[in-house]
DNA sequence: CTGATTCTTGACCTCAAGTTCAAGAATTGA
DNA sequence: TCAATTCTTGAACTTGAGGTCAAGAATCAG
């Protein structure tokens, strides 16, 4: 009962997550995410009682569109070599298309609120270690199929992949296309 | 002539800078950097014109340094692969040993101010260019004096191991000694 | 329809950020 | 010593952030 909510809840939160996505924790009020969410900012207060409530909404519904994201292009057809590039490339050429390069919104978590933010960076710690699983899954995977060469070991390259990617979504700031696709094809030689 | 300053504007540019590494741009404030110089706020607005523009003392000392820093590292004795390798265990450590973990201001800013900032952008920029710069030489040497192979190209290398770098350092906000240490092992392996 | 409940709205509040400024203190040249 | 100059200090100002709250609107049970 009672009178019944004006806006779809996961709606705001990926509302408010594409907002703090490309502005920072920090830089991004009260007063925009009202904007973003086309929900009064004393609603927003009261469903999700505070800012770093939002964030942290926001924050484990990256993660998961993350990792279903990371699933899915890593099990396409194909070598594992191959889906680890498709999934890198994938990666860059978003950052490079969108209107504004935002990068990643767990590194720049990461970097804004590492240390300083307990629950932040554990969620950002989970989502890596989520990540850092499906490579190494994907690597075993290829290593049985053989296209993977034997002497490569899976959740040392998947950390070192991972770290890569941090690498390249930190990159994709200030380099362009070009670069970024090298740097991929320097990383992925070794494979 | 006029009343003389009672600072060293060096070494308040140096204070300014450490506050700006542990705290992030917009979370330093002028009353934070105040305190960090023994300043008071309005000498620093008299000496400095604004907060921007002081944080750009301090990103362009920081630049300096760290080139320094790495030019020293590679150019000990040893071969390329030694120093390099000396140099990521190097900045790993610095990090890891620092009572908070803040990583590099280069980095951070790349991600707080990385395309709203065409100033920051580009001082990050200048930074990560001559890193690579040095990176790219010193394999060079290392090909030239016969102790990194024939088939690696250096600039592409060079590339690789400045994301690398950048990854590490976002990483390290996260992840422990060990994981770190391994991936620098992983990163090298090819080398 | 009434009451209980839950939502929305917009005004309002407090606090701190970033900056400016007026007043006074230290220095040098004349 | 006086004037000119350059610094320091602390108060004061403006703005917006982050959050609260009272009033009213929508829903449902009875």
């Amino acid at each position: 009962m009672g009178r019944p909510k004006e806006f779809e809840p996961d709606t705001v939160v990926e509302q408010a997550m594409e907002a703090f996505w490309t502005g920072g924790y920090a830089g991004t009020s009260p007063a925009d995410l009202a904007e973003a969410t086309g929900v009064g900012k004393g609603s927003l207060y009261h469903a999700f009682g505070s800012k770093r409530e939002l964030f942290g909404k926001a924050l484990d519904m990256y993660g998961a569109a993350g990792s279903e994201l990371t699933e899915a292009y890593l099990n396409e057809p194909g070598t594992a070599k191959e889906r680890i590039r498709a999934y890198l490339e994938f990666l860059v050429d978003t950052d490079l298309d969108a209107p504004v390069r935002r990068g990643c919104l767990a590194a720049n978590t990461a970097l804004e609120l590492g240390g300083r933010d307990p629950e932040a960076t554990d969620a950002v710690r989970r989502m890596t270690d989520r990540t850092i699983e499906l490579l190494a899954e994907r690597l075993r995977r290829g290593r049985r199929d053989g296209d993977v060469p034997p002497e490569i070991d899976p959740e040392a390259q998947a950390h070192l992949l991972m770290n890569t990617i941090v690498g390249l979504r930190v990159m994709a700031r200030t380099y362009d296309g070009p670069v970024l696709h090298r740097i991929i094809d320097t990383a992925l030689a070794g494979l």
